[in-house]
DNA sequence: CGCCTCTTTGAGCTCAATCAAGGTGTGTGG
DNA sequence: CCACACACCTTGATTGAGCTCAAAGAGGCG
């Protein structure tokens, strides 16, 4: 509860408790505990009862789920900010629809569903703050779908600039502020790992983007701009 | 607002509004009017400004955004009960995210922004139960995502028996409750008409569905289910 | 009767999947 | 410290699902 306490000053700015006095904060994460994870390792196991919801508070985790044809998908990255499993919360018996993993070394408050019940269902303004949360992952995911029909190149620089962080830009770089293989691109993009190796290496050559490590950074978002919105 | 009175018994066991009483109801829908709309007409414009929203009483809409490149992309079939927009009242100065298209004449009640931010704006329950709706429209999306790797087989069987009415069923007989043309199918998969009509007809062929004007009737849902689970 | 939407079938072509093989860096156990 | 496994990246060759283009028949409607 200690930790917890030296970790409010990273949660209050967020849009989600944009506002809120320390105290009511404190309240609203009650029982919380935070927890840390290394790379790769499960925060969330799918299919399992939720017990507890996270707010993420660095670092990043994939939301995926594995189709009956053996793949994995990657349905969303939850970035510092925003909150997993928070939707199924009010529900009887939830279960977590999602398997959450750490993208490298990463950090989420874990609050209690009991507290969910008790202080959060009835704040009809938090209510409408975590709706928020969810109509952004709506949108992208609707954004996909109207991509389906799109060639893959398409598909990668959007994937791109919508994970690249507004707050690194610099000129016309910008940054991805969460590590990010080739894999995890196809992953989330329904296409195979090769395919994004050729797309990503030509933009290379270009200029386009250049990778360290799995930090990608664009350094022509003008062009993949364009590529995004298919005026290549 | 006589003709919305006499809609009140449609709407009143809707999940959205069930076990509320009639006083209730008729207080959610104040201000409300009764909109009827013929094959193909249009209920609301994506990008216009949105001064209310719907909920769907009797046939269906579609709901659609264009992509940059030119062809619409159907995000969402709206059936009896479920709302339209009621995610974006919240916002200052809420835009329609979407084109609603009548799916046949189709009816639905209109209620004033205004009505929602004084009356359910308010009730915590009553949020609750459109993030339900909302809920599982985006388990549709997530699963569609899911189905980008899937061959196009796979992805039209499930796109009929998420929209097939269980309360149809008739032994292993499903009837779809909503008049559905090979384009749209297209248009909601991300797919070509040609490659959707290529498929249907070889079900037709083999018995495994039936399709009158444009109702489609799944006669061996099992073999569907086969095939929308990658069994074939 | 001409226009429009919807359906259908055929032929060719292309994008991206699959298969195959090799390279690199990191962690792990002997 | 070496060997081995494992995750990730890369490149090439081959193939096929599904797109595009083309052409045409079947209602429904003003």
């Amino acid at each position: 509860m200690n930790a917890l306490e030296s970790a409010l000053s990273e949660i209050m700015p967020f849009p989600l408790f944009a506002g809120y006095p320390r105290g009511m904060v404190l309240e609203l994460c009650a029982g919380g505990r935070i927890a840390t994870t290394d790379h790769r390792q499960v925060l969330f196991q799918m299919g399992e009862p939720a017990s507890a919801f996270a707010v993420v508070l660095s670092g990043a985790y994939k939301l995926t789920k594995h189709s009956p044809g053996g793949s994995d998908v990657i349905v969303h990255f939850s970035t510092p900010g925003d909150v997993i499993a928070a939707l199924i919360m009010p529900q009887a018996k939830p279960m977590l629809p999602v398997t959450a993993v750490s993208m490298g070394p990463s950090r989420a408050v874990l609050i209690p569903r009991e507290t969910y019940l008790k202080v959060w269902k009835s704040n009809p303004e938090l209510i409408f703050r975590i709706q928020n949360l969810l109509s952004t992952r709506m949108h992208l995911l609707q954004n996909h779908k109207m991509l389906t029909r799109a060639p893959l190149t398409q598909r990668v620089a959007d994937l791109l600039l919508n994970l690249a962080d507004e707050k690194t830009k610099q000129g016309s770089a910008l940054e991805l502020s969460l590590p990010l293989t080739r894999k995890e691109i196809a992953d989330s993009l329904g296409a195979s790992v090769e395919a994004v190796i050729r797309i990503m290496s030509d933009w290379s050559k270009l200029g386009y983007i250049s990778t360290t490590d799995q930090q990608i950074r664009v350094e022509r978002a003008d062009k993949i701009i364009d590529i995004s919105i298919g005026a290549d």
